[in-house]
DNA sequence: TCTAATAGCGTATGACGTTAACTGTTTATA
DNA sequence: TATAAACAGTTAACGTCATACGCTATTAGA
């Protein structure tokens, strides 16, 4: 459901020692928690991490683990910031555009090595400290870049959101196996779809003429498509900005 | 988890008639159904969409619900659709640079009233009636640009997951009611986050004047920000297209 | 040494999605 | 008209889930 965020939860993104003195010492620790979680969910998907196999996989019982984690939900936030450590870090020489199409890039390859990536409740605000490198790293490309700091992020937060997208598709045409999600769309199209309903789109799939095979058009990788659509939005826009800021 | 579909899930979107002969004629139709789950997510959230809710809604026992639909996904899934008529049609009579961006506030708007939305498993690949519908409209609004229609399908695409995102933001500061995310964001960061390990990020809100209370810069309105962005991105794709098209 | 805070465990609860076997109803066909 | 197939909905049960509550054992400060 919707995220409601416990006021631990930070300090406990951040692995801040709890400070506790009296008591025994503990035997679980947050990150074997959250380390048992990222193993389950890699090996048998999202559904596998529940409170009972994870302890299982830690050696305590379930409810122990809510010594360590307010909730499930919080434990799948953990383990959200854990799967970012596994972003492949492309080479930081790289100017702005293809730095960041290469940042791009990689979010959809992990999404395409751990798919159980896409189920999880995507947290938009408060980055742990994997996503936070990630960001920074985004950042380190738009280093030489003259955009006030508020900019930068939410040209980030865009591009991160599009990626998240790209990747949900990606991801399913890997796994549905066809061959061009395009013609199957259209052949959904013409066999249920009432022309008169959806007149417009009609209108324009009727101009369309199949791509003979092999042939590729622009828009059939619709990951470079996409990307270039933003990349060249946020060109203008920094030259935009640029001028505004040199009158002269 | 990661959506299977059911052979039937297709006539079933639309509402084609299961054109049984023999047997008592069905006391429950899928509309119901789905209109059930539709008012128990509307009233309480999507987590009071079960099964067993719906039935007793709807007045029937759980199981007769499995009659008319596979999953509970595939509940989701129709549900999704139902939510799509729900949009708030924008004017007709708006360019396509105007009519995406009031097509794409629609969805936030639709968001923002109803926020278990954003809680749908989000089935990317095979929109419904009502969802096909309203990939009709941004078609009416790009009747006059002159692209291939898997070009428009594709930003159309782009536009929706972008939204998406956009839609998840606004959301979480509504709820949080937070003045300004970005101040919480930075805060967080001088927090607990260790300026070494992220020096590009630091570097650069470094140089953040914190704006006068009031005053908004342009990437304040995220929205409009992003929007700009990706409006910018495709008219300059346009542009290039028609150059491309007509070389002289 | 006493005491208070802590770590982890055991038990229990209610809700969940879904399987399987059924009861009754309608209609096509023999 | 009789019969059997196809269908709608029910009942009961299973396994799993997240988690509330109370308990015991352990430790550090007083």
């Amino acid at each position: 459901m919707m995220g409601v965020m416990s006021s631990d939860l930070i300090p406990r993104l951040w692995g801040k020692p709890p400070a506790g003195r009296r008591g025994p010492k503990p035997a679980l620790s947050l990150a074997q928690i959250v380390e048992a979680a990222y193993v389950l969910a890699d090996e048998h998907g999202l559904t596998a991490v529940s409170m009972a196999r994870v302890a299982e996989e830690v050696g305590c019982s379930p409810m122990a683990l809510y010594r360590h984690v307010k909730n499930k939900d919080e434990l799948l936030i953990l383990l959200s910031d854990r799967l970012c450590a596994e972003l492949a870090e492309p080479s930081r020489d790289l100017g702005w555009r293809e730095g960041l199409a290469a940042w791009m890039r990689a979010q959809v390859d992990l999404a395409l090595r751990k798919p159980w990536f896409l189920d999880l409740p995507l947290a938009v605000t408060l980055p742990g400290p994997n996503r936070l490198a990630w960001i920074d790293l985004a950042f380190h490309y738009l280093r030489d870049v003259a955009l006030p700091a508020e900019e930068k992020l939410a040209i980030v937060g865009i591009l991160s959101q599009y990626t998240l997208g790209e990747a949900r598709i990606e991801v399913e045409a890997a796994l549905s196996e066809e061959d061009d999600p395009f013609a199957s769309f259209e052949q959904m199209l013409v066999t249920y779809a009432d022309p008169e309903r959806f007149p417009s789109l009609m209108a324009s799939l009727a101009t369309w003429s199949p791509a003979a095979p092999g042939e590729r058009s622009e828009a059939d990788d619709a990951s470079a498509f996409g990307q270039g659509l933003l990349l060249a939005g946020i060109e203008a826009h920094i030259e935009r900005h640029v001028e505004r800021s040199t009158p002269e």
